[in-house]
DNA sequence: TTAAAATGATAGTAAAACTATTATAAAAAG
DNA sequence: CTTTTTATAATAGTTTTACTATCATTTTAA
């Protein structure tokens, strides 16, 4: 059985919408492949066209620039890990385990079903560490937020949140102890690999040591229960 | 009396070192204020030299790139930073105080007293809040990393980790707690003036709420002493 | 089967990100 | 105090990026 798992990303990212056309699907995964290969910064219409192939022009007819579509990537992306924390922690009873569940969702460890045939998965997981908080670190962040391009990645904090407000409902921090937790997993994933001495479990290279801590951090933050 | 500080950065991130000549402070004070103003991707050698006034050439024998540049401006930074947490915690007993204290000069209150003359602290903490990040976020980290260039920020968060190891020394996760600690300060002062449904002090945005956020992580974390 | 829309092929522009050259001015050395 | 070195100004030029425009052709939809 095929899961048909189908986003709907806001309409302001693209002139025309990728997903309805089979360029349009192409742009998105040869984008996510080229993108985490060379990284952003050398990432260029002309390179991915070439790859596609097609040519600059068209690939410009569906987003108005790199930045726009590293947002459309990203928007895809955590809408994608909501959808599977929604999914795993629906069965679930107790709070503790919900936000272990959450944990373990967030820190990638090579056992990640692929649903899309298409999309690299793991390539998008690496983009959304090296170059997601791009998409909001810039002078354009206020006009970018007006048009609602960062509601999949608030949606999936408020989820956490949420979570965190049941486990302990007196918590006064749990929007920012959530965004915390998901900026905290990509950073701790990208020092343990690149710049060790910022971390603790660079030696083992363990996601399952980078889960640990983020679970203490937050069932600290958290209070524990008796 | 003036308080003489002087901060020796990595020889590999300039051409020609800016602190020895006029025009080398000058690179440095307006580009500050040039980056925090229109930010890091809209900044170039032109628009800089426009300002100084000076010819672009004469910038690029400093700088290679606007990249090195960012990352020398982010190293004073952190250096800065380290410094100010040695001076306030030198005479302080308990570890408690002390991890107060590093927070206290983590997020900036308006109260940051002006050391250096030619230096825009305010807008120099801007820019390591929206661009800080992206000095270690591209493909060339591993060679950055091994020309020593992050060593400021490995420094800062060792000096944190230490005094966390002091606090608690069964702490497993002190490096790990330190570097988060240290984005989290930056990001969350970030959301609370941009992003405001990713924190909680977004109505109020008072500093102060987000250090006790801080804290509470912190100590959660550490474990509260009784 | 005709109109509309999407793409390919091609060309072109403006700005960014540099490199190079030579003249002059300032600083340092002898 | 003159010579040598070094830094800067002024200028020009190159390559790449980041687009925009045009028009013929192919594909899709009415």
């Amino acid at each position: 059985m095929q899961i048909e798992f189908k986003i709907k990303l806001n309409s302001s990212l693209f002139l025309r919408d990728p997903d309805g056309t089979d360029i349009g699907r192409k742009i998105i995964s040869e984008s996510i492949k080229l993108i985490s290969n060379i990284g952003y910064e050398q990432f260029t219409f002309k390179k991915l066209a070439a790859i596609i192939p097609t040519t600059e022009a068209t690939v410009y007819r569906y987003f108005e620039n790199k930045h726009k579509l590293l947002i459309y990537l990203i928007d895809y992306y955590w809408a994608f890990i909501r959808y599977q924390v929604l999914f795993n922690i629906n069965n679930l009873q107790s709070p503790k385990d919900k936000i272990k569940t959450i944990i373990d969702l967030l820190v990638w460890e090579d056992n990640a079903n692929s649903f899309s045939t298409e999309i690299d998965q793991k390539a998008l997981y690496y983009i959304a560490i090296a170059d997601g908080s791009k998409t909001f670190l810039s002078k354009e962040v206020d006009d970018l937020n007006k048009s609602q391009v960062f509601v999949p990645y608030k949606e999936l904090c408020e989820l956490i949140a949420s979570v965190f407000k049941e486990y302990n409902p007196e918590y006064q921090f749990a929007n920012s102890l959530a965004s915390t937790l998901v900026e905290t997993s990509h950073f701790q994933y990208f020092f343990m690999h690149h710049l060790p001495r910022l971390c603790d479990f660079a030696e083992k290279k363990d996601p399952k040591l980078l889960e640990a801590f983020l679970e203490s951090m937050v069932f600290g933050a958290l209070g524990n229960e008796l």
